[in-house]
DNA sequence: GTTAGCACTCAACTATCTTGAGTGCTAATA
DNA sequence: TATTAGCACTCAAGATAGTTGAGTGCTAAC
């Protein structure tokens, strides 16, 4: 076996070589290094690019004279076969088997996702709803996110999860806390970006109104501007002892702070799902057993599991491929995601779901493009820029 | 082909046969009356319903011979041959080829479901699991009905979808606007059930925060008490008017006012999903061609359409199998529904939803009790018995 | 270093055969 | 007259073998 270039070199970062109508592309932000990686000639990465493409778009092993043919190639298919059992032996490739072409491995597609994917120019449609989605007037925030996933799916036909904008830096606008009849009552906290929450708790039975206003007053007075995060610290530190000598009802104001700090622990922000189905037209999902998992993980995916498996970040875009991906259900999957944030505070994340088959270039553009629209979208409407 | 008991007779309508620990069975609401439906002698329904548990069961054609070892029944293969080619002929029976057992045709499920599901006991577990479900103390209404949801879906091992009670009966409690910076403001809407609603609202940019409490006042002290669905000619009949002689920003008030009342409109209610991956284990859906419509559907699933699907009713349980369901991605399931109620208006639904092949008697005796357990909750919960 | 040529491989398709579960019909039986 | 044993028949599903064609690796020539 010829053996050419496995010389073992580190490999250079690289961005991704075009950009587009959209926006300048980030520089992609590399989640695993393969130690001893090692340089492919320019023929070589011309013919790994070609194969990925090729394979991202008909979802068929690509052999050798299909190639040459295919796309214009100066090389004849022995040429290329030779390369390409090179690069099978260099680990890009796989072959399925002997007498079938070749189809990218998981190392193929890191390699081609560092240093290969091109841009090429997104179709006009994409790009109109893309500037659509975002010029839209929504006024609730929740609604933007919403609509991203949506028309994000709609875009990729992958499967999209949006991390909602975590709580934790958002500021206590108001507390209030309405009775009803039977001795419960509706506590409700509103934010300081508009973002309200509710629970219900029991109150004593007979607490006279009065009781309730001096309850809610000092609960605002105390609490207002602080952020959510530190609401627990705050609430034992600082209020409890105050409150037992000025309130009657201390045991309920209490019972108040306690349902209000379960907002931060067990709900840091809401996770929407879109396009749950759209992985069901891939054809390495076909079969049931193949999509369950992910369908299973996808239903049940709460904040929590969702930035298990995609974290929020600072840097712009991530990539995993296959069993890079930690979380089980989706070692046969892609994720690209990438944080949006608020004054450049990383708050949320999206990521974008699909197989390992997955066409990077675009997803990563879209991708790119929407999370800096979100960023710009929520931090505008968070810092005051109003109507 | 020998035709006995082709008498053309209408048939009786029975209730279930037996009742179990649970809770006394309902009489089954029949959906769709089959015209001239025939009279069975006693041996045929026996055969029939045999044919149905057992492939209920297996998923599997019945033959002659099985069912006869099988079931212990007394009489010989050939005689129930016999049977089953009348019932066939009857149109109770299906066979997918000439040498194939039999399978209930849609009218054979029918017909099952009118005179013949059993309840055999219930296993303990599930008796237990659904105790413990509404003995479990929660506060919320919404929480009672995901968890609801939930476990139902694991009961049965189909798929669940709950539409959430209907707010329009519901009363307006309380009403709080508060501003944000930079003109927008949440408006936050109380009703006696303790369900909160909020919307942003955008108000003139330098109102005075005076303003906005005389405005909350007099929203408050007009429409506390008024049902939801009454809102809109509320407010346009009797309240504007008021308004514009009262309130310097009159148009900031009814800006709120209208996006209160989409409250309604455009959200009648909640719909929750649960367990939609159970389908896949259904060997009927092992086709992805064959789930995708159905969980597209479910994945779009708001009040309205799922409404459509399974109407809020009077009665207790519907079943609707394969082509009875109007809406056509239902179609190749049955779905048996049942309505919650509060002091006796029905303001919800319960649907599961499975293959054709359905385990009639044990989903209709487990939704039997969770809409009549769900009733009492929510119904306690709302005309006050709070604690 | 590149390429034409050729023998080789192997999944996928097709055709044919076998098996067995299940049927319908007929004639014997209770 | 209702039931049943017996038997020929049907047909999906599984096994087996042959064919096709896309694709390969190797070698020798350019």
């Amino acid at each position: 076996m010829r053996q050419r270039f496995a010389n073992g070199g580190r490999h250079l970062r690289g961005g991704m070589k075009a950009c587009n109508t959209l926006t300048q592309m980030s520089t992609v932000q590399v989640t695993c290094d393969w130690g001893g990686e090692q340089m492919l000639t320019p023929r070589q990465k011309l013919i790994l690019a070609a194969i990925v493409e090729d394979y991202v778009r008909y979802a068929e092993p690509v052999g050798s004279r299909t190639l040459s043919k295919h796309r214009g190639f100066q090389i004849s298919p022995a040429t290329i076969r030779n390369e390409m059992a090179d690069l099978e032996e260099l680990g890009y490739l796989d072959q399925p088997h002997t007498s079938a072409g070749r189809v990218p491995s998981q190392k193929g597609y890191r390699f081609y996702v560092d240093h290969l994917a091109t841009s090429a120019d997104i179709d006009p449609e994409t790009v109109m709803s893309l500037r659509a989605l975002f010029q839209e007037q929504m006024v609730e925030i929740e609604r933007v996110i919403q609509q991203t996933s949506t028309v994000l799916s709609q875009l990729t036909q992958y499967t999209t999860v949006v991390l909602g904008p975590k709580i934790h830096q958002e500021k206590i606008k108001h507390i209030q806390l309405i009775p009803l009849s039977g001795g419960t009552a509706v506590a409700i906290l509103v934010t300081d970006t508009g973002h309200v929450e509710n629970r219900q708790v029991h109150l004593t039975e007979d607490i006279s109104s009065d009781a309730v206003v001096r309850m809610v007053n000092l609960l605002n007075s105390k609490l207002k501007g602080t952020p959510l995060a530190n609401l627990r610290s705050h609430l034992y530190r600082e209020i409890a002892n105050e409150m037992a000598n000025t309130l009657e009802y201390f045991e309920d104001a209490i019972a108040v702070l306690d349902e209000l700090t379960t907002v931060t622990d067990q709900n840091p922000g809401k996770v929407y799902v879109g396009g749950a189905t759209n992985i069901l037209v891939q054809p390495e999902f076909r079969d049931v057993e193949k999509v369950k998992p992910l369908l299973e993980w996808l239903e049940q995916a709460d904040w929590n599991t969702a930035e298990h498996a995609f974290p929020l970040h600072g840097g712009k875009l991530q990539v995993r491929i296959g069993h890079e991906n930690d979380v089980e259900p989706l070692q046969d999957c892609s994720v690209v995601s990438a944080s949006y944030s608020v004054a450049g505070v990383p708050v949320g994340n999206i990521g974008v779901i699909g197989p390992t088959r997955m066409n990077y270039g675009r997803v990563m553009q879209i991708l790119d493009y929407v999370a800096n629209a979100l960023s710009k979208v929520i931090t505008e409407r968070v810092t005051g820029g109003g109507g």
